[in-house]
Order: structure tokens, then sequence, then C-alpha cells
DNA sequence: AAGTGGTCTAGACCACTTT
DNA sequence: AAGTGGTCTAGACCACTTC
């Protein structure tokens, strides 16, 4: 076998990453600083330095000077709406409203277990809502997520917890979702769509998938969302 | 006026990227070496180096172990599919062909004067083309362009041309894109729509609209695709 | 062999926050 | 005043490419 080569701040990393995932630092946390790290691990302020500006930019972690490097969260307004990319066309105050229109438990099919890296038949939480701003449908949701992470998900945790339900997963479930791939395609509204979101059938809607990774490119959840784009758009930088 | 603060490597970084533009050195050329642009600047080689480290994460320059710095381009094949995010539902081989619809100089409406940062009534270029793969009709894009920036383009030139359009921007009217940002709604197809794409009246179609912008955040196209995805679907990486 | 970017170190000083 | 991240420097050595 080759020598696997890899830079000394990498595997400095790595390190660090698994303190992440181990729950040793929890998300809003302090980590400790580039000089106790470098002693820790046995190497220079400035090869921890190289390594902790990768998780930054990875949005992994948070930078503030003269304070210290804090693990990221999703409560945080700054990360607040990194995974959702729809705004309104005009600027203007939006009230946010869920509605859970189902909460079950079922058996993935080969697409939901191909997507979450399951088993086909193994048991995952199935979640459906509709969100509306200023009491106007404009999202349908239906969220699948591996029953063995979230064991002791309850619909009522859902209906009584404020603010971004990745926050609920970090808070109650120990699960970070770092990451996150979409595919966007245009379909037309089925019955189903038309009659929760309250537009006419046959009413171009975007599809997004989503499937969202924690730590090590771990597959944790499985998100299909319908978006009324009559006065809001997906929103994209490509750089 | 308070004392504006920069880091050195930031003002380094705009030195260089002023060179970059001024043409000093061109899309695919070698840069100076680093220590070469550390004596040019009177600042040591790491310095340099951080300055060279964010324009290659913005795209606008590509690190070569051993060779150099080069001026990142819109003919290697990396930066090939940077801007176009249709991809294919099934991996297959795609054989790409355009057929040019239009090609006029008008003059520019409100919202595409605002969109390139002109004035309304300013002249600009206007193409209109369909993408096909396998000849199949799968994109129609409608793109503007300040006439003051691409004076001389002509439909010759688009049909001759093999290769994203934006090699010949680059090559042929000194005007590289760094960046864009994408705004997608989901749309039913129009007559005009179904007409070119072959496709029925009310089909849900992706509308992108994207601004192209080069050096100093300069818009210089605006482009409108519309992108059936029926068999293909636009991809994006949340981070 | 020479030149380039890539890694690693060590030390200095600055800017910001907290005590 | 003490501690943190942010900047800057200088020097060493490594890996890769070209001559």
């Amino acid at each position: 076998m080759a020598p696997t080569f890899s830079p000394l701040y990498q595997q400095i990393k790595v390190l660090i990453t698994q303190s992440l995932e181990s729950g040793e630092w929890k998300p809003g946390e302090l980590i400790p600083s580039e000089v106790e790290l470098g002693q820790r691990y046995k190497v220079s302020q400035g090869t921890v330095r190289k390594a902790i500006d990768e998780l930054a930019a990875e949005n992994i972690v948070v930078r503030r000077q003269g304070r210290g490097t804090f693990v990221a969260t999703h409560y945080e307004s700054q990360s607040q709406f990194r995974f959702l990319r729809l705004k309104p066309d005009e600027k203007a105050k939006q009230r946010a409203t869920n509605h859970f229109v189902s909460f079950k438990h079922i058996k993935a099919d080969t697409n939901i277990a191909k997507s979450l890296g399951l088993n086909e038949g193994e048991s995952v939480v199935y979640i459906s809502r509709v969100k509306s701003f200023n009491d106007t449908p404009v999202i349908l949701e239906d969220i699948w997520l591996p029953n063995a992470i979230f064991e002791g998900l309850t619909e009522e945790m859902l209906v009584e917890y404020k603010g971004p339900l990745y926050g609920l997963f970090e808070k109650e479930f120990e699960t970070r979702m770092i990451r996150a791939q979409e595919t966007i395609k245009a379909i037309a509204a089925d019955d189903n769509l038309s009659e929760l979101l309250k537009i006419k059938k046959g009413t171009p809607l975007l599809q997004v998938d989503r499937i969202s990774f924690t730590y090590g490119d771990r597959p944790v959840e499985f998100r299909r969302g319908w978006y009324l784009t009559e006065h809001y758009h997906y929103w994209n930088e490509l750089n």
C-alpha cells in the first residue's frame, strides 16, 4: 500500500472534526484556543490555524476576534437562512408559520433508502408540513429522517419547537447538518399539491430535492419541497 | 474621515486584481511567482501568498504546483460547467448543439438597463438561442449584452465559435466573467416557448435569470434561460 | 539543477474582548 | 492586564515540473 500522505494541518483538521463529532465541543460552545490545540496536538499554532481556517470556510466553526472560535449552530441568525434559498421578489416582512400535515413512521422505499444510505425497508420518520408566509401557503415539504438517529421524535416536539427544524435536530438529537445538495425541477401541481397549497391544479412549482449531510458526509435527511414561485424566487450565487 | 484600515494582503490582492483587469496578464497566462510579486510590492512572499490564496478560492486564478499560478479561463474543462448547472438525470453522452434564433441590436428597457447597470435606452446586443442535447431542444436562452463592451460582435462569430460563449467573450472582447447570481422560478410555457422548445403549451419550465459580473463587480451580461427539466435537473450544493 | 508552489515553524506585533 | 484571533515576516524544507 502506498504511503498515504497528508499534510499535517489536514490531519489536525480531522482530529478537530472528530472532537466536534463526538460532542466534546457542542454547537454554540467555545473550542480551545489555537495555542492550546497546538500544545495538545504537538504542532505549532500556525498549523492549527490553517486547519481551523478550513473549518471556518466550511461554516463548521465560527471565528470571533478577541473571543475565540465557536462551534457553528443553526440558531444563529447568520446561518438561519443558509439552507432556505427561497426569497420574496419584493422585500417585505414575512411572518412564517408552519402547519403539520402528517407525522408517521414508515418503511423506507428504494429512493428514500438510497438517498439516506439505508437499506430498503428500514424505519424512517416521515413529516409533511406546509410553510406559509403572512398566512399564504408557499412551501409544501415532505421530510424523511432515519429513525435510528431520530428515535423519540414526536409531533408535539415539532409543533412546540420554535425556529428552524435543524435547531431542534441539533439540540435534541445531537445531529448537525453541515452541508446539503439539491436538485431542482419544474413540475405542475397535482391534486394533492393544489389542495394543500390552495392553488389551481397544473400551477408550475419548483420541486427541490435536498439531501443533508452531517460530519463525515453521512446523509441524515431527505427533503422534497415544492415552492410556489409566483411571488418568490430561488436565489443562487455562482462563484 | 476615519483612517480606512485594510490588511496588507488585501491591498496586494487589489493590486493583483488591477493587473488582471488591465490585461497585464491574460487568461491562461502565467503570472509572476510569489517571490517576484513580493519584491515588486515590497512585501514578504507569505503576504503575496495569502492574497493569491483568496484569488484562487474565487476561481480568478489557478495554482499549479511546480509550475506557477495561472489566470483562470473559460476554456479549461475544469471551469467549463461552472456556470451551467443543468445536468442530465441519467448520466449519458450529451452532444450539445446551438441554434441561433435571433441576433440584433436593441435599446435596453427598464429591466435590462437595471440589471446591466445601464441607462434606459442604451444600446444592447440581444441574442436568442436554443440549446439541444442529442438533437432534443432543452434550453432556450435570451442574452443581453452592453453594446459598449461587445461592439463588433456579429452573428457569424457566434455561429462559428466552438465552445462556451464566455470563451468568445474572453478571447475577442477581453471580458472575463468571474461571478454570477441567479434567480429561479417555475413557469408555464407560453406560445413562443412551446414553439421553440417543441413542447406543449403550459409545460412547466425553470426560468433562470442570471447576471454575470466581471472584475470590480461590474455586470456585463444578463441572461434569461428556460430549462426543460423532464430529463434534466438544476444542481446545487449548499455549504 | 533550478524554479515553483505547498507545508511547517517561530516570533513579533496588532485589534478586539473580557476581566 | 491578560487572552484571543488576525496579520506579517523570515527561514527552512518538501513535492512537483521543467530544463
